[in-house]
Parts: structure tokens; sequence; C-alpha cells
DNA sequence: AGCTTGTTTCGATTGCTGTCGATACAGAGG
DNA sequence: CCTCTGTATCGACAGCAATCGAAACAAGCT
């Protein structure tokens, strides 16, 4: 039984703060538990539209995984939607948003993305 | 530019049939196309359900990645709810089912669980 | 054939989500 | 202080999705 590759991350509670939980080891480990399940589901669903989907990947794909809410925007939806589809990869957790004078900047949150890519490692 | 870990994966048309595709590589080397990032979300979305995710990690955490509905059927909603996720988990790909006698029995697709694992590979 | 058990499909309902225009907020520069 | 540009929030609406009970289908049994 290999309990190995647990992955710490942190991710924001409802009330808003921050709490460390161990999530999780492949799935082929065993079966999750509910608590672990909404967690990696809920990150699962930020990355389940199209748009948010391009959001991320311009971003990742960004030298230091950083890039201006400018520079991704032409996505072929309005400006608020934009906006909205990023305000929840951050809730998911998968970003993190910094201002800096008038832009804001968009950075992967790369434990985050580690702990879902490891969870689907199907390797034995 | 590395365009490696490129993966080739079946998914089902809206017709009913297959086609191989190429997706995808890590995120880190570049921009998603529309099409890319349609396939993708839609396999995110598979697992973005807390039910669907806990039904999809006791199929692979059984043996072989193999097992009958009637195992894994306890998650806490009726029966024709699981059903029905278990339906949309085949027609994202990530499960295909095989009657034998009066079970019914899911495995886990690896080349496509594999192709969401490398995608979110973020080692540069 | 009829019964029983396992699984899927159907129809309805309820809540969630993506989208937009309008508006508000933040910072920079006149 | 006012305006301009970039970004976020609000409110509304339309479409989707999770869920259930009822009913249909499939296979094995007697």
């Amino acid at each position: 039984m290999s309990n190995s590759q647990m992955v710490e991350l942190t991710l924001l509670e409802p009330d808003g703060s921050e709490s460390a939980v161990p999530c999780c080891p492949p799935i082929t480990a065993g079966e999750l538990s509910v608590a672990d399940a909404e967690k990696m589901a809920a990150m699962f669903k930020a990355l389940s539209d199209p748009v948010r989907l391009r959001l991320f990947s311009k971003v990742a794909s960004h030298a230091g995984g950083e890039a201006c809410v400018c520079d991704i925007s032409d996505v072929g939806v309005s400006q608020p939607t934009v906006s909205h589809h990023l305000k929840k990869l951050k809730d998911a957790g998968l970003l993190t948003s910094e201002r800096r004078g008038t832009w804001v900047y968009y950075s992967v949150e790369p434990s985050v993305v580690a702990a879902m890519s490891a969870m689907l490692d199907l390797r034995n």
C-alpha cells in the first residue's frame, strides 16, 4: 500500500480563511473520502469550462506562469465574463492575483495543479 | 519549444463514432486551441462532480481498474443517479463498460486519464 | 412463460452556471 | 478634482445538470 505521493495544498475555506489539508494520493491507491472528493471535484470544476481552461492555459504558458489580465482577455467573451471566470479559478485555488498599479496579474498556484496531476497518475 | 508529451486518445463523437485526436501538451507549453480546450474541458467536467469523482475513484482503485456497478453504487444517491453519472464518465471517455451476464463492469481508460495528468504537469 | 434481480432510460423538478449590459471601483495623469 | 483606462461587481436571464420515482430492459432462474 503506497501512501506516498501525498501532496500538501492550501484551500480557501467558506469563511475565507486558509487551511492546509493533505490531498490526495493517486486514485488507484484507494477510494476518495467524501470530503476529499468534494475538494478535488471543486478544482476539476474550475477547469471544466472551455473559456476558463483557455484562460488558465494562457496564464500557465506565460513566462513565469504569470500574466496581466489585459494580455489574456481575448477569448471571445465580454470583459465581465472574463473577470467572472478568473475569479472562479482564483476561488478554486488554481490562480492567485496581485494588483500592480493599473493592471492585475494572475499567477498559477503550482502545488494545487500538481496535486490534480498527481491524483490522476495511474502508474501502479 | 517542447512539443513532446503528445498523447493519443480516443473520444466519442456526437454521432457515436470514435476518432483519434492528438491531445495535449502540458499547459505550460502554450495556449490551448479552442477545439482542444473544449475536448479537455469535457473531461474535467466529468470529474467535476463529487459523486462522479467518488465513483471514478472506486473503479480506479479496484483490482485491474475494473469494477461491477453493484460494487460501487453505495455513494449516497439513488441507483438511477449512479447510472446517470457512470454514463457521463463513459461519454467523456474516462470509463468503458461491458456487460457480463447479469452484471455490468466499468473500467478506466488509462490513456485518457494519462492525457489529463500530462496536461497538468507543470515541470518546465 | 413468469418471476427476480441488476441496470438503464424517461419525465419532471429544482437549483446552479455562463453570459451579458450597466454600473461601481481603482489607479494614473492631466 | 476630473477624466480615462483597466478591472470587478451587480442583476437578470437562459440553458444546463443533479436528482428522484416510475417504468423499461436484460439476464438468469424455476
